[in-house]
DNA sequence: GATGAATGAGCGTTCATTCAT
DNA sequence: AATGAATGAACGCTCATTCAT
């Protein structure tokens, strides 16, 4: 007999992990994130096999929602200052507006157990991004740098402004915050001719 | 006269806890701890009270460290830049020394059980750079952003940095290295007029 | 269908706590407890949720067991004196036939950690007593005290009778002992007109 | 070198023992029983060897100290029935007097680690008692019961009045509650012919 | 002798995981 | 497949006792 596992399971455990990790950590118990899934102890090991392994799915998901969330509707036309921006716009609008999701990311990037396959899995990402930043540091100073590295700073700006902007939220909309401005100017000046 | 406590039982304890926690994460148990500083698991509770402030005082004091480290010499005549990239030379320095307390360091940025007391504490580390900064920004792009979210994006792009100097170790000393000088020609065009 | 609670569990630590109990006092370890009932350490906490629990429904369990010993069968032509010492005798006869549970029972009147609710709970189980106690004492010289205070002196008495029945058992039934009647007589003389 | 132990330590460990066992119950540590009474830890051992001979020790001082207060200025013209309700108010005074004192001789009579020596010892306190009460029940209902059973009736009926006197203090002193009386007469009853 | 830091066995409790139902 | 009771290793922490000072 297969075991066909409910996907809908799949996804109210790792809803509930959400949940559960950004308000007690990667600590939770196993029986919490199943009770907040509404699914018994056993399922969620019929589901994941074990806890580490859920916690490394959830990092690939939550990345790749952050992947997808960020690469929608690009501006074929822009130039790359327009292009950058947009998905600029989209990533700090989206962890901005999953505030949960992103806290547990920060979590996730720390943790022991997300081993390197995931950390792969999961830098695939923001791989789309890749071509688009290849462009805008052309003739750039960052131009002989790896670009994996270029990404990373690229990201850990974008994490450090999600952050504040979370910690302390400003009167508007995350995305038109002065913060959020000048972050994207400063990763222009730094990336562009 | 009674027994005197061994002061060297501290500092043993806290190095033990970097080396550990550096391997096997938050999640050391305090007995891994005791047995790597070679002392018992009842000295650990003498010292420390319990293992959350064990992890709360080791925070403080590698961010002390590090604040420590990157402070001293700076040069009174020259300018701004330069005195920016000499403590950004010290971090980058200290911190590559150092990998195993980096990462000790990227995980209690995000624990749980660090206090807002010992996050208060750990920002007076950096609280001397706040007036160079403040220097660096002047009449620059990021001048109207509170100086605090400045030394966020700082924080960040130091520790993208360091990470991948540590991950991906070039040929020669990480200061030397050009992912080090990218960086800082990074903030430096971020920052200044 | 999910696994089932095993009722036995419960029955089955309640005992093996009498048994350690009665040996090692009120300090035997959870995990003797759990050993002697055949069941894990965790089998345990699933069942009565921490020691203090348990060990109040051990109280509980076991006053209200000897309230159903004592009660049961009273003659009801009988006049006051032959009902009593009729509760008497089983009363006698349960506690010095289950040496244990009255020794045990000797611990927890004491013990710090049992509840004022379970006390109370406690309480009840001679409750029935109450009324023959308060025919018996009419018009005699302790009318004049409040009941629970003839309650206490009577259960004190029942103690130190079934004690010295146990201690230094006689050659026959410990309800046919002559200190037992010796007692019985003592509690109607200064009870009774 | 002989350890001259200092009788101070002794007499303040002792108390400290009866002050913290009252409130705390016999899981005190020796540490805050140390502390309490203003010496080390270490003297606490030099003066008793462990815990459990401290206990013992206390054990038989308090009962001494019981026997010493209940057996002075006896009348020697009065009759039997007289001297023994001076010595019952002596007995009620003192245990209402100090219910600390009392509170803890009601753990230790129940305490596992108690010796049967240390028992016999605490029983000689009594013993002082045993003449005036053969004399007591010479003719009466329990002259054919074993001295020692007359008086572990007796005991715990004092124990019995003198808890609730203490649980439920009356408005005026304990000698003079109509409990007291009432539980003497008792007693009177139970024994005299 | 007095001190109190050091020791380590032992505690109550948790929790990832298994498995009978 | 789904359940949740059962398991037992592991944890943070305590404390009677020892011993260097």
């Amino acid at each position: 007999m297969s075991r066909r596992r409910n996907p809908a399971h799949r996804e109210a455990l790792l809803s509930a992990a959400v949940e559960m990790i950004a308000v007690q950590g990667l600590t939770v118990s196993t029986a919490t994130i199943a009770k907040q899934a509404g699914v018994s102890a056993g399922t969620l090991f019929n589901t994941f096999e074990s806890k580490s392994l859920l916690v490394n799915q959830l990092y690939v998901s939550l990345k790749a929602e952050m992947g997808r969330a960020t690469s929608g509707g690009l501006p074929a036309e822009a130039g790359p200052r327009d292009q950058l921006r947009h998905v600029w716009d989209r990533w700090v609008g989206w962890a901005t507006g999953t505030p949960e999701k992103r806290r547990v990311l920060a979590q996730l990037d720390v943790a022991e157990d997300i081993t390197a396959e995931s950390r792969d899995a999961a830098h695939q990402a923001l791989s789309g991004m890749g071509e688009l930043l290849e462009r805008c540091r052309a003739g750039g100073p960052m131009q002989n740098v790896p670009l994996r590295f270029v990404l990373r700073i690229l990201s850990s700006i974008a994490d450090a402004t999600i952050d504040d902007l979370i910690d302390r939220p400003g009167p508007g909309s995350a995305t038109d915050d002065p913060r959020s401005s000048a972050a994207f100017d400063a990763i222009w000046r730094a990336l562009a001719r």
